[in-house]
DNA sequence: CGAATCTCAGACGGACTGAAATGA
DNA sequence: CTCATTTCAGTCAGTCTGAGATTC
C-alpha cells in the first residue's frame, strides 16, 4: 500500500503512524540481520548477554523481552555458530547458564555497526536533532505506562 | 517485558522503540475495537469507504492495506453486521461493490471518539505539541521511502 | 510436599500465496 | 486467448500455552 492511498482517519491516527513506520523498521531491520545469519530475536539475546554477562535462560527471556519457549530455540540456533555456550549451573542444576563467546561479541559488535546504518537509512527524512528527539519520545512513551505493563 | 530490564542497546535503537510503542498502541486499539465487535483490519476497511465511496474490493485492498484474501473475510462479516452492503456490479459481474450503510458511518463516528480518546491515553506522556511533531515526523518517514515501498 | 527451570509439542491469530472460478 | 476480480484453501513465521521432566 502507498500512504497516500490510505484514508485520512488512518493518516492522522498516531497508532497506525507508528505501526507503519515499525513494520517498515522491523523489515529493515530483518535483512541486516538476516545477512549475517541472526534473527532479530538473537540479536536481543546477545545484546542482554553482553551487557548483563552470563545468566540464566529466564533471566534472559525477561532481559530480551522473548518467550521462555522461543529462548530454548534461538539458544539452540545461536549454540550451533559458537557466539554463545550453554552449561549447567554447577550450584543449581536446574539451570542452563548461558554466556557469550569471544565469536558472538565479534558478531555482536560488527552488527551494532550494521544497524546503526540501518537507523539512519530508516529515518533519513529526520535531521539528526529530530532523530534524538523522536527516541526521547518514544522512551518517554515507553516509561510511563502505568495501566497495563505494570501489573 | 519491562522497559527499563531491556539491554541499553535496544533501548537506544529506534527500530526497537517503535516496536515497543507500535505493540502497545496495537494492543490499546485492539480493545477499544473489539468493544464494538470490530477488528483493526475492519475500521480500516470502514474508514476507507467512508472516505472515498463505494468501490470494488481490490480497491478496498489497495486503500486499506489488506490482502485481497483477507478482504474477502473481513467484509463477510461486516455485512453479517450490516455495517456494509455488497452488491454485484451491474456494468462488470466480476466486480463486487461494497458501501457503507448508514448503519457503519453511526459505528465509525461512535469508534472515532473512542479511538481519539486511546491514542492520548497512549500518548499520555507527551505535551500535545509533541504528539502533533510526533506525528508529523513519522509521516514524513513514511512520505520518504525511496527505496522499497515505491518500486 | 510446593516451587522453579528447562524443554517440547502444539495452538493461535495475522499476513501472505496459489490456483480455481467467473466474466470482461 | 489474455487479463482482472473474487474466493477459497493452505502455508508461513511469530508468539504464546500447557504439560512433562528435573531439581531445589
Amino acid at each position: 500500500m502507498d500512504v497516500e492511498n490510505a484514508p485520512q482517519r488512518l493518516r492522522a491516527l498516531p497508532s497506525w503512524l507508528l505501526g507503519q513506520v515499525s513494520h517498515e523498521a522491523r523489515r529493515t531491520v530483518g535483512e541486516v540481520l538476516a545477512k549475517a545469519g541472526l534473527h532479530r530475536s538473537q540479536y536481543a539475546l546477545l545484546a542482554a548477554l553482553e551487557e548483563f554477562g552470563e545468566q540464566s535462560q529466564t533471566a534472559l527471556s525477561e532481559r530480551s523481552g522473548l518467550d521462555r519457549s522461543d529462548v530454548v530455540r534461538w539458544v539452540d540456533d545461536l549454540v550451533g555458530q559458537r557466539l554463545v555456550e550453554r552449561t549447567q549451573d554447577p550450584g543449581d542444576r536446574r539451570r542452563n547458564v548461558v554466556s557469550i563467546t569471544d565469536r558472538g561479541r565479534e558478531r555482536l559488535k560488527h552488527l551494532d555497526a550494521q544497524l546503526k546504518r540501518a537507523q539512519t537509512e530508516l529515518l533519513a527524512a529526520l535531521t539528526v536533532a529530530e532523530r534524538a528527539r523522536l527516541v526521547e519520545m518514544l522512551g518517554r512513551v515507553l516509561g510511563a505506562k502505568p495501566l497495563h505493563t505494570r501489573d
